[in-house]
DNA sequence: AAAGTATATTCGTATATTATTATATACTTA
DNA sequence: TAAGTATATAATAATATACGAATATACTTT
């Protein structure tokens, strides 16, 4: 789950894919339209297209040889949820993190560490 | 600007700083904690800190040799807000949209596109 | 001062990502 | 059916990124 997280964020943090999803806040547009508009090369177009796609950020709708794509806006407010529901619950609730838990946990027995904590104001 | 928020999503999308950030989500700590914590080496624990510093996602304390890190909570509250602002903005108030704005408003010249679109539902 | 500790940085390498060129696929229309 | 158009995919080259090893820096303590 937090897998998906991180690469919907992978898909958002590059500047051609961040236009693209720009572009289609203004409109749906095909994959042409968007070749043009940003004046970018047609397959590189697809191939980011196709990342946001994975990434479940956009839609497709194909008619004929057309192919207009979309924002899935339920999907963009949702990320954000996700996301802070991954901040907010617990470690070991979060799959691949229980031994980040464990280890968490120990450090409290570490007396060099807690030595110094004791004259550090938590910012 | 939005040079600022693919930046952000940037580093955001990539699994060992998202681990960074939750584990800053529990509570603040320091490098040797982190790197103890993950499991994993030290510089590669600092090389990301400072990725997510330039991002501006975490705060930094330093004591003594120590140095404490944590999350910036209002910059990732802010980020959402700012990327929604972004999606809502006009083309021509983004900084470097320019050029796309007028090929966007070009586009509603293209015969053969308008042809086909008569008969397209917008999704 | 010397030894030790926490952190940052540098550098080399393996891997991943991006963009271009070329090609394939799917559909339309003349 | 043949030519044309929109899109997707494949292959390649250029670039960027992540990781580990080694080293540097800053500070502490003895």
């Amino acid at each position: 789950m937090e897998k998906e997280i991180y690469k919907v964020f992978k898909a958002l943090g590059e500047p051609t894919r961040l236009k693209i999803i720009k572009m289609l806040s203004v409109q749906g547009l095909c994959v042409c339209e968007l070749s043009e508009t940003l004046d970018m090369l047609q397959p590189r177009v697809s191939q980011h297209l196709k990342i946001l796609k994975e990434a479940g950020l956009i839609r497709e709708k194909k008619e004929g040889y057309w192919v207009c794509y979309s924002l899935d806006k339920e999907k963009m407010d949702n990320l954000w949820d996700s996301f802070k529901d991954f901040l907010a619950s617990d470690l070991r609730e979060i799959d691949g993190y229980g031994a980040e838990y464990e280890r968490l946990e120990n450090l409290a027995g570490n007396e060099r560490v807690n030595k110094i904590k004791e004259n550090l104001t938590q910012p």
